[in-house]
DNA sequence: CCGCAGGATTCACCATAGTTGATGAGCCCT
DNA sequence: AGGGCTCATCAACTATGGTGAATCCTGCGG
């Protein structure tokens, strides 16, 4: 099930880390991204070649560029164990890369549980008025 | 004194790490090492050019096996500044374990800027009726 | 239905990561 | 004092990592 392909790492990360909308990045924002970052040139076919497993051994300053691009350190795509803890995180991660979210959940730690489940129902009744679909399961635990 | 020049790290473990009576290993010493135990090849040549900084940009592949023969994680070749900040991320986000909190992190994606903004406020107001102090900083930026 | 806009594939090609082979400087024998 | 070893350095060459342009999809507005 769960590969440690690289392929299936970098699959893996463009499934989680999602723009602020919904829908995955394309190679092309990817591509463009990391340039715009002031990292390598990288193509969005070579990011769809990595993807899909027809090439693995990129070199270090890609490997850096990706890492860097979704946030997550260099040593994702090495190390298993590492790999694990932060695929655990990595939801949550993603989602407190939009600063405002950053805020709230920042902000909202230390709150009575009264008051927390309050604001999370209120949170649920504003996703549901704003036609939001279901969001991603919390994959922790 | 500590570049973090790829060449000066390799440079480095050279020096220290060294086989059981005292001089350095040579670079063919290396690279047979490295073949022997099952990594891919990598020429003496190579690997002097990797150290001497004439190269850098290896690949994958030899990232691993350099990190392999030299028992140090492949990690240790990649930017350290850029792996902390990450990693405080990364222990951010345990901070935020409490589930109610990630909960509301989760489900507050992709609200609209003017919702998040709303709630904001609200999270704030609440944390003032319950006397708490002001808000940990946000160490992203 | 048609076109067309944006994205995923494909593929031939180019740049450079990585190799091979040669050269020469030390070093140890005898 | 010179042959034979080992090693770092240099200079072509090759293989493959990485790219660009063309092609195929798919959904969508007219």
């Amino acid at each position: 099930m769960a590969e440690h392909t690289l392929a299936a790492k970098l699959d893996h990360l463009f499934g989680v880390v999602r723009p602020a909308g919904g829908d995955e990045y394309s190679f092309e924002q990817v591509a463009d991204a990391i340039r715009a970052r002031g990292g390598p040139t990288i193509s969005a076919t070579y990011l769809w070649q990595l993807r899909k497993g027809l090439r693995d051994n990129p070199t270090k300053r890609h490997l850096e560029a990706l890492a860097g691009f979704f946030g997550v350190p260099a040593a994702y795509f090495f190390d298993e164990s590492e790999a694990e803890r932060i695929d655990a995180e990595l939801t949550l991660l993603s989602a407190l890369r939009e600063a405002p979210v950053r805020q709230i959940a920042l902000r909202a730690r230390g709150l009575s549980p009264k008051s927390l489940e309050t604001i999370s129902d209120m949170v649920d009744r504003v996703r549901e008025l704003e036609g939001l679909p279901e969001p991603p399961a919390d994959t922790d635990r």
